[in-house]
DNA sequence: CGCACATAAGGTATCTTATGTGCGGTGCCATACT
């Protein structure tokens, strides 16, 4: 039988799959033939479908690294539905005996669970490494990979121990599945997690059924918001529900507030609710209860409802890669959908200081450089956490710096020892986090350079992820912007831009530029205004002034 | 990084300009309490 029809028939007999796309298909062919791989694909969906079959057609146990417990639940739910496959969850969630449970799953003689699912925090501790190593797994696979790179650093500096776990697993196969990952954020995946000859499987980043737009012509942040809400108003009367994202918290409060009392059904959403709320909140949207969830980037992961119809951003991403997986969450039934980006450049300030901020910083390195020199013998992490007198996050990164600068190792159990000279290993390491920060500046230019795009913005991002793209789209305000200036009809737009025009209620203004089916005016009296074009021309309300 | 806000200074307006301070996103986990 050739192994194609083999890995349908196990996705049909263990899943009840009738079909495979075609990137999973290759994505688990590359893990069966004993290559670590990288599988960056962002519209096939069904990502966890390619380690759901790949560990069992190797006919071992699957180690999956999760980044939430509410994603470990779901998988979990998924495969146990199929009835054929025994999985545990390993996380701090359940009781004391519900954790024992799932422990004694792990070391039960002959009898291991098919799947393992895990947050990274779980490496840290002993007895479960020890057991995972005795469970021989055949497979490791890593959900959500660009987290190692996005969080690991910093955030969540756990993201830095699969790779030295993976001696301890016994070398099992690395896969790492992610939705983005532009390639300089592929290259740290593959470096971080030791992949070797890795394959990296890259399908289509074009999302034909999403319009793209960016509004960018406002007085101020007030004005901002009261055109965005005015334009989500009209986009759920008109087309149906939306996410709209925020980056601080207050923002998401302000924003959801201000849509309740223009009569939409709006809730915020942000990682400060309690557990609860934000439960309720899913479910209502889900159960199309809501028109619009104003949220920061806490919503996201595990939310994958089909008919969200736009995505509208009232402040930058920090990057074009988590600008591309946010508004990813429209459309993805694929009927029409549209991502707004609502832009002022003075937004840019937060993610700037993100990025100037991210990492350990000079006095932390120092406090644990300081810290394992005094000490005698090879410590632990959290040795050194105790020691230092820092916080367990802020150790564990600073610690993670130094073995990056390569004066210390730090082996699966979290024992450090040192192997570099350590009189400069704090200004090598701080050197290194430096240059990240330099990169994680840059990150946030792309996300400005986007906005500022006078091209066709689908090309501007496919080629950002490295995919050949079309000169146009011919679906993005650009586009659409040029294909109106080519081909429009005499008179169907008669205002030049910089060109003086009068409004019967504004008065007098010039004319600053069109985006999508508007025209933009600044108005010497009422400041800065978008009119319908088509409203505009065909009811004469303007006239150029000479 | 840069905005919002508070306070201080300058010099006599009850008000502008300068300077200082706080603040802002993601989630594991363990531990100590009701």
């Amino acid at each position: 039988m050739p192994p194609e029809d083999q890995i349908l028939q196990a996705a049909s007999r263990l899943f009840g799959y009738r079909s495979l796309r075609p990137g999973q298909r290759e994505a688990i062919q590359s893990v069966l033939d004993g290559h670590d791989t990288l599988a960056v694909m962002p519209t096939a969906g069904g990502k966890s479908a390619i380690y759901e079959l790949s560990g069992p057609l190797l006919s071992g146990p699957t180690v999956v690294i999760s980044p939430l417990i509410a994603l470990q639940r779901d998988q979990l739910a998924t495969l146990e539905a199929g009835g054929k496959m025994t999985a545990v969850v390993l996380n701090s969630a359940g009781t004391a005996r519900e954790r024992q449970h799932a422990m004694d799953q792990l070391s039960l003689d002959g009898r291991s669970p098919d799947f393992v699912f895990l947050a990274p925090e779980q490496l840290a501790n002993g007895d479960v490494l020890h057991r995972l190593g005795r469970l021989r797994p055949v497979l490791l696979a890593v959900d959500e990979a660009h987290l190692v790179s996005r969080w690991g650093p910093d955030f969540r500096p756990d993201y830095l121990r699969i790779g030295p776990a993976l001696e301890h697993l016994g070398h099992p196969v690395v896969l790492a599945v992610t939705a983005t990952a532009a390639p300089p954020v592929r290259d740290e995946i593959v470096r971080r997690l030791k992949m070797r000859d890795p394959a990296v499987l890259v399908r289509g980043f074009s999302r034909d059924n999403i319009d793209l737009a960016v509004h960018g012509y406002f007085t101020g942040e007030s004005h901002k918001l009261e055109v965005l809400r005015d334009d989500v108003i009209e986009a759920v009367r008109g087309r149906g529900h939306g996410i709209v994202y925020g980056a601080t918290h207050h923002r998401v409060e302000t924003v959801a507030a201000n849509l309740s009392a223009h009569g939409l059904r709006a809730a915020a959403y942000h990682a400060g609710l309690p557990g609860t709320e934000r439960t309720q909140v899913e479910q209502q949207f889900h159960g199309d209860e809501l028109d619009v969830v104003v949220a920061t980037i806490a919503f996201g992961m595990g939310i994958d409802k089909p008919d969200v119809r736009w995505v509208f951003h009232a402040d930058v991403s920090g990057s074009l890669d988590e600008y591309y997986q946010e508004f990813g969450r429209a459309g993805r039934d694929g009927a029409p959908a549209e991502a707004v980006l609502y832009f002022r450049a003075e937004d840019l300030a937060l993610p700037r200081r993100y990025a100037a901020t991210t990492g350990p910083s000079r006095a932390a390195l120092q406090a644990v450089a300081a810290t394992l020199a005094s000490a005698n013998s090879p410590m632990t992490l959290n040795d050194v956490r105790d020691r230092s007198g820092l916080s367990r996050q802020r150790a564990e990164a600073a610690a993670m710096a130094l073995a990056d600068a390569g004066r210390v190792a730090i082996d699966a159990e979290g024992v450090v020892t040192i192997t570099g000279d350590m009189t400069d290993a704090v200004t090598e390491a701080d050197e290194l986090v430096r240059t990240r920060r330099v990169v994680e500046r840059a990150r946030t230019e792309t996300m400005e350079a986007y906005a500022y795009e006078v091209g066709c913005r689908w090309r501007f991002l496919l080629e950002y992820f490295g995919e050949p793209a079309e000169q146009r789209c011919g679906h993005c305000d650009n586009d659409r912007r040029a294909d109106a200036a080519a081909g429009e009809a005499p008179g169907s737009r008669s205002f030049a831009r910089g060109s003086r025009v009068r409004h019967p209620v504004f008065g007098e203004g010039e004319v600053i530029g069109y985006a999508g089916n508007r025209i933009l005016v600044a108005f010497d009296q009422a400041g800065y205004k978008r009119l319908d074009l088509g409203l505009v021309t065909e009811g004469d309300v303007l006239e150029e002034v000479r």
